[in-house]
DNA sequence: TATTAATTGCAAACAATTCTTATTTAGGAA
DNA sequence: TTCCTAAATAAGAATTGTTTGCAATTAATA
């Protein structure tokens, strides 16, 4: 893969930004670097992420969001900031060989997603 | 709510597919009824999943599907042909609880979606 | 049966993402 | 260093999935 300054600005915005949509870190980038294009952005975060240097997170009820954290985890989101926050949960270990037992479907991964409120969002009205 | 000939006709669609798509109910109803909507197929299934008749589900990368069965349980997606099954996962039962605990967020629910591919579809190349 | 609020069909709006095409660029070869 | 070419880009049109505004229609009830 050629090494572009896009790539390059998009992989620094991605440090900077937690868990963002591709829109947001659309909008980083393009603050510093306003030729940039949408669909270079869609490209590169796509790219990336088959390549396993980051992972895609496909979030219920929004946009697709963008993590750098590589070990196995799971997610949380606040039905009302939006906000999401990482969690791991070691009760899921070794389940896949199970699933695969019962279900005959050789098991690639698996996404669990908890929605809720946060903290902050608990008390606001 | 009104009980009109159209939220009937879907119904009988949604006991007739297996975790149909807003568009596989709107083609199954439309063959049998061609004056229904989209928007009209649309607004039924948003309606009667708020009230709890269905399940709404959002599969990671693809259309959202809808699930007749109602109890807790979870989903199995095969990568290439596209066929959503169910699975239960009693390993999560009451993890509400801790993850509540451990992360201040109050869990309103989680959705745990494993993909990989169906036993049909391993051998096809 | 008349009333009325809920529901519908349609078209247009919408958001997220992908595609198309002409242009530019990174990185190896000469 | 300069040239070459495949890979990557910008811009915006196109797609896909879904929602909305609105005028017309209809189910439930009085």
């Amino acid at each position: 893969m050629k090494n572009t300054i896009q790539k390059t600005a998009i992989m620094n915005a991605l440090m900077a930004l937690d868990h963002p949509t591709a829109d947001e870190v659309y909008e980083c980038v393009h603050s510093e670097f306003p030729s940039i294009s949408k669909a270079t952005v869609y490209r590169i975060l796509k790219r990336i992420s088959e390549e396993g240097e980051i992972l895609h997170l496909q979030i219920p009820g929004g946009a697709d969001r963008f993590d750098t954290t590589l070990c196995v985890h799971h997610h949380l989101k606040c039905n009302k900031c939006g906000k999401v926050c990482d969690v791991s949960v070691p009760e899921l270990d070794g389940i896949e060989t199970r699933i695969k037992e019962e279900s005959g479907f050789a098991i690639g991964g698996y996404r669990l997603v908890f929605s809720g409120l946060c903290s902050d969002c608990i008390f606001k009205k």
